[in-house]
RNA sequence: UGGCCUAUGGUGUAACUGGCAACACGUCUGGUUUUGGUCCAGAAGAGUCUAGGUUCGAGCCCUAGUAGGCCAACCA
């Protein structure tokens, strides 16, 4: 096999060079580490993708490892959620963890540390440790307690321990450097006394680990080869570094800390707490809300574990900061529901339709096809009577022949069923349609321009539609230091609609997806009863005419723009120029000619301010040259500008440039 | 008066470690179609933040700028 050499991002390549120098494949571990103190978003998803994607792809395991250390905001509830979430998205862990089974291993090493000289006790306010701690332009100062004596460090530290301080009166402090650059490194907090309940161990501790010195020191207990983190942690791989340090045996795998930029989509937020507010606010149902970016939210909205991987895969890994668009995401769902959803026609704005010229009374099962892109999805029947909804939005009085769907004396076809022709409308007093009169011929074969979906009236079952829109109207709402991001939510991002959908659907259980046909994808919603059927609208489907409705509007108006604005001469001859000294000689004589017949079309004030193209862009200063003969040819006067343009380039190292001068 | 990171079409990532900037989304054409979906064919759009330098040759290496991000929680 040729292997197509597929691009490692920065990651892969880290791991591959470890490989390279020896290390073994089978000491690869990695570790997904949650702190579970609120469920999982779609930026998780990338940090999930990254490390379990690593694992599967070297056959290594990965520890689903809770990060524990603050028992003021994490609870079971959360550590729940997230193994589910992390299982739906069809993930393995090899061990379930949490930094807690740690706490003491992390104490023992700490009273190494304080006899070591290496950590502290101090008892200071924290407003007063963070005077003495600078700021990120000015070095720190060393506080009062920072000499303590190991034995009284060792006295202080235990009775921390045994609760006989209340929180805030004392904690425990590495001794690095407070003049230190990195913030981190000026004797950074390894403890602090919390009287909390902990969620899993309970009451047994009354002190507990920080991050930074629970983190590394966790992954080196594990033996977790390359610990993956985002951005923001870069700063703190100095300290990780530094407490890994302390108690590395050299005979054991050392932890390497790597760093990569965090997702963000458009036109959403990504931050727990901030998704915590809208909870906490009622601006959206619960963490599961179809409109939250969270996991359960978009599980539950319709999307599928595979479109997700899909998402984050197609996002790739890099170190720089992004913003993906949403339509990416809609675009990864979309291909893979179509391949896999049973398409279906539900009507979601109706209007009557009455097919005079059909039997009262007689009614018809129709086979329908369940979906074209997989035949062994088989066929199913739909019911077809006298009187159907239609869309309201399928029918117009009068239209262009641009609109495919059906008007008056105009014909289309109904989707695995007749053709029919619009006859008459009867309106009600305001002018309102309230019937669409329509006669059908049983002639499908003939060849019409539009197909609607439709259902029929006595049959179709009424049902609950949850419409979403984006929650928030800015296309990144947390951007702005002096704008809450709340000032940016969308009030009509839920529309609730009564729904008639085709009688098979009875059956749909919670979960189920579907596509309506001409509208998009939906599932049944968890909140559905047997005799209540609710679906969400996950994504709509790609809709090439409501684009060009918008123009068509523009239309009606005297239209005098130009179609294509005539790209200028100048510009074209700067594009030409850009690759002119890395073509061969037979197509730099084409050029040549080109751009000397475009030059034709260039005005002296276009081309001067090329005048000033960077030395190193000879080609751009090539074609200016060529463009210049042409002007000079016709004739333009020199001035000093011009002299000094070809004196520049006469005295050039590029030969090509300094012939050309030469003709001048 | 700091430290660290980043800079490639509208967006996101590539470019075999120096050889005429590729892929996906999006946009626009055209074709097929009992979904204005899918599918198929094609197009436009970046000379790689700027200025120097090294080189036959630089997105890639060097220097100096510029811009953006992160760092001052007893959070993670």
């Amino acid at each position: 096999m040729p292997e197509e050499r597929k691009s490692l991002n920065f990651i892969e390549q880290i791991i591959e060079e470890d490989l390279a120098n020896g290390m073994s494949k089978s000491d690869l571990r990695f570790r997904f580490p949650p702190e579970p103190n609120g469920y999982l978003h779609i930026g998780h998803t990338k940090a999930i993708g990254i490390s379990f994607g690593l694992g599967e792809y070297y056959n290594a395991p990965v520890n689903l490892r809770f990060d524990d250390t603050n028992p003021a905001k994490e609870e079971q509830e959360y550590v729940d959620a997230i193994k589910e979430d992390v299982a739906w998205l069809g993930y393995k862990w090899d061990k379930e963890l949490f930094s807690s089974d740690y706490f003491q291993q992390l104490y023992d090493w700490a009273i190494k540390l304080i006899k070591e000289g290496k950590a502290y006790v101090d008892s200071q306010s924290s407003e007063a440790m963070a005077e003495q701690k600078g700021t990120p332009t000015q070095p720190g100062v060393d506080g009062p307690y920072r000499n303590r004596s190991v034995e009284e460090n060792l006295d202080l530290f235990k009775r921390m321990k045994q609760g006989e301080f209340d929180e805030g009166e004392h904690i425990l402090r590495a001794k690095i450097d407070m003049q230190h650059p990195n913030m981190l490194m000026r004797d950074p907090i390894m403890y602090r006394i919390l009287k909390k309940h902990h969620h899993r161990t309970a009451n047994d501790w009354c002190i507990y680990p920080m991050y930074d010195w629970t983190h590394g020191e966790s992954d080196y207990i594990e033996q977790i080869s390359h610990s993956l983190c985002s951005l923001e942690f870069k700063p703190h791989r100095e300290l990780y570094d530094w407490f890994l340090d302390q108690v590395v045996d050299p005979n054991l795998l050392r932890p390497k800390q790597r760093e990569f930029a965090r997702l963000n989509l458009s036109y959403t937020i990504m931050s727990k707490r901030k998704l915590l507010q809208l909870v906490k606010d009622g601006v959206v149902n619960g963490w599961d809300d179809p409109r939250m970016p969270t996991i359960s939210g978009l599980r539950r909205r319709g999307y599928t574990p595979n479109s997700l991987r899909k998402f984050v895969e197609t996002v790739g890994v890099a170190k720089r900061d992004n913003v993906i668009d949403v339509s990416l995401l809609e675009f990864c769902i979309r291909e893979d529901l179509n391949k896999t959803a049973p398409r279906v026609m539900a009507v979601l704005n109706p209007v009557k339709l009455i097919i005079t010229n059909y039997p009262e009374g007689k009614e018809e099962w129709l086979d329908a096809e369940n979906s074209q892109e997989d035949e062994s999805a088989g066929f199913r029947k739909v019911p077809f009577s006298r009187e159907l909804y239609i869309e309201k939005e399928d029918f117009k009085e009068e239209a262009s022949n641009k609109f495919f769907r059906l008007k008056l004396g105009g014909e289309v076809r109904l989707k695995n069923a007749y053709i029919i022709k619009a006859e008459s409308v009867v309106k009600d007093a305001d002018g309102t349609i309230k019937e669409i009169h329509c006669t059908y011929s049983e002639d499908t074969s003939k060849k019409v321009k539009g197909t609607l979906h439709w259902v029929s009236i006595k049959h179709a079952l009424k049902v609950e539609v949850r419409e979403y829109d984006r929650l928030f109207m800015d296309e990144a709402p947390d951007s702005y230091q002096d704008k809450d991001f709340m000032e940016f939510i969308n009030p009509n991002s839920l529309k609730i609609i009564e729904a008639f959908v085709e009688p098979s659907l009875k059956e749909a259980k919670a979960g189920d997806r579907f596509q309506f046909q001409r509208l998009g994808y939906f599932n049944v919603d968890n909140d559905a009863t047997d005799n209540h059927l609710v679906f969400n609208k996950t994504v709509g489907l790609r809709d090439s005419w409501a684009k060009q409705k918008p123009k068509e509007k523009q239309q009606s108006k005297p239209n005098n723009k130009p179609q294509q604005p005539q790209r200028k001469a100048i510009d074209v001859i700067q594009q030409l120029g850009k690759k002119y000294t890395n073509l061969p000689e037979e197509k730099q004589q084409k050029t040549k000619a080109e751009i000397q017949k475009l030059a034709e079309n260039v005005s002296y004030e276009e081309l001067s301010p090329l005048f000033n193209t960077a030395e190193k862009k000879v080609g751009t200063r090539m074609a200016v040259l060529l463009t210049l003969g042409v002007l000079l040819k016709n004739g333009l006067e020199r001035n000093s500008d011009v002299e000094a343009f070809i004196s520049k380039a006469l005295h050039d190292k590029n030969e090509l440039l300094v012939n050309e001068a030469k003709q001048f």
